[in-house]
DNA sequence: AATGCGGGGAA
DNA sequence: TTCCCAGCATT
């Protein structure tokens, strides 16, 4: 049989996949398209790079970037935590003369940098003979070599390393983690693939031993809790008030209204005078996270009054400015329900 | 080793 | 509904 590394390759001459981060090949947009694409679909990835893309010329331009912008361009991509690991990377980059790391232990010691992205970037960018493991990576390997322990456990997930180092390519590191990623994502997908016309399918595992559907296998379950959220959205003389997340929560670093707790409502202590009425409640919605089934309702309240305590984390902001500053996902359908758009 | 962290697409 | 996606940081 011909060697793992040439049948992949082989295939991966049949199919053709543009991806914009592929244009004009260079470590700042790969390490970009990398950390966007963490955990994200391609196509939802792809128009947030063009978009950063576009902003961003250089690490200099996004070291240099505010906080504010930033989370706003990311907002709606989820896992924030991500677009502000992006933002302290190229600080330390451009602090440090503007130039990436070309070493894996080097660019995986940058924040939001982890053992896929480093080699991605390694391999992609470099040349560094580094095979990836991703989420395809898994699936593709734990099939065809039948690796039938939890790719979530220590131990699987050492078997998937060392069956890949076994088949990969030192001689051509990028074209190999490539191929090997499309044809998990394109084609040994992990439901309805095409076993029966695989190029691997002799000498697949899971397809000779019906396990496909089987393999990856997966241990650990996600447990959810169901969670209500409780916003007081307060206007004052066409302004709306509104605070940063800083908690250890979700959501970290986007923005909320004044959240009310189970069934309590406006503790008036957290103001210097307010003098508010109850304008109507819009919700319950529903919305789901990884871990968390969210139920979110709106109380819309109008102050007459309305003085912010020294210091406090508030601030109000005008209706049609509200938009500029980066929210949650959930809260868009608040603002298209009462046609709040920022304003141009 | 376990947990937290978004949002969307597919079946 | 359930699963999964070019995972990582924190505890």
């Amino acid at each position: 049989m011909a060697s793992f590394s040439s049948t992949l390759l082989s295939w991966h001459e049949t199919i053709q996949r543009e991806l914009p981060w592929k244009d004009n090949p260079n470590v700042f947009h790969i390490w970009l398209s990398e950390i966007i694409l963490q955990q994200t679909r391609v196509e939802q990835g792809i128009p947030y790079f063009l978009k950063f893309r576009n902003r961003f010329k250089t690490v200099k331009e996004l070291a240099e970037c505010s906080d504010e912008e930033l989370m706003k361009l990311w907002e709606g991509l989820g896992y924030y935590s991500r677009a502000r690991n992006l933002h302290k990377a190229a600080k330390l980059i451009h602090d440090s003369g503007g130039n990436f790391p070309d070493t894996y232990e080097g660019l995986k010691a940058l924040p939001g940098i982890g053992p896929y992205t480093a080699a991605a970037i390694g391999s992609f960018a470099y040349g560094l003979p580094v095979p990836v493991v991703d989420g395809n990576v898994n699936r593709v390997i734990s099939r065809i070599f039948g690796i039938r322990e939890g790719i979530d456990t220590k131990e699987g997930k050492a078997l998937i390393e060392k069956t890949v180092e076994q088949v990969f390519d030192k001689e051509k590191p990028a074209a190999f983690n490539q191929a090997i990623m499309d044809f998990g994502a394109l084609f040994c997908k992990p439901k309805n693939s095409d076993c029966n016309s695989c190029v691997f399918n002799d000498d697949c595992y899971a397809f000779q031993n019906e396990m496909v559907s089987e393999l990856p296998l997966k241990v650990k379950k996600i447990k959810k809790v169901n969670r209500s959220l409780n916003f007081a959205v307060i206007s004052y003389r066409g302004k709306i008030l509104i605070k940063k997340r800083i908690g250890k929560d979700i959501w970290r670093h986007l923005h909320d209204f004044y959240e009310l707790t189970a069934d309590g409502g406006i503790n008036e202590e957290d103001f210097s005078a307010i003098d508010y009425k109850l304008d109507g409640i819009q919700g319950p919605i529903k919305h789901v996270l990884t871990h968390q089934n969210l139920s979110i309702t709106f109380h819309n309240y109008e102050a007459q009054k309305l003085i912010l305590k020294n210091g406090t984390s508030y601030f109000l902001v005008e209706r049609e400015n509200l938009r500029k500053f980066a929210f949650p996902k959930a809260f868009d359908w608040y603002f298209d329900k009462n046609s709040i758009y920022l304003k141009y």
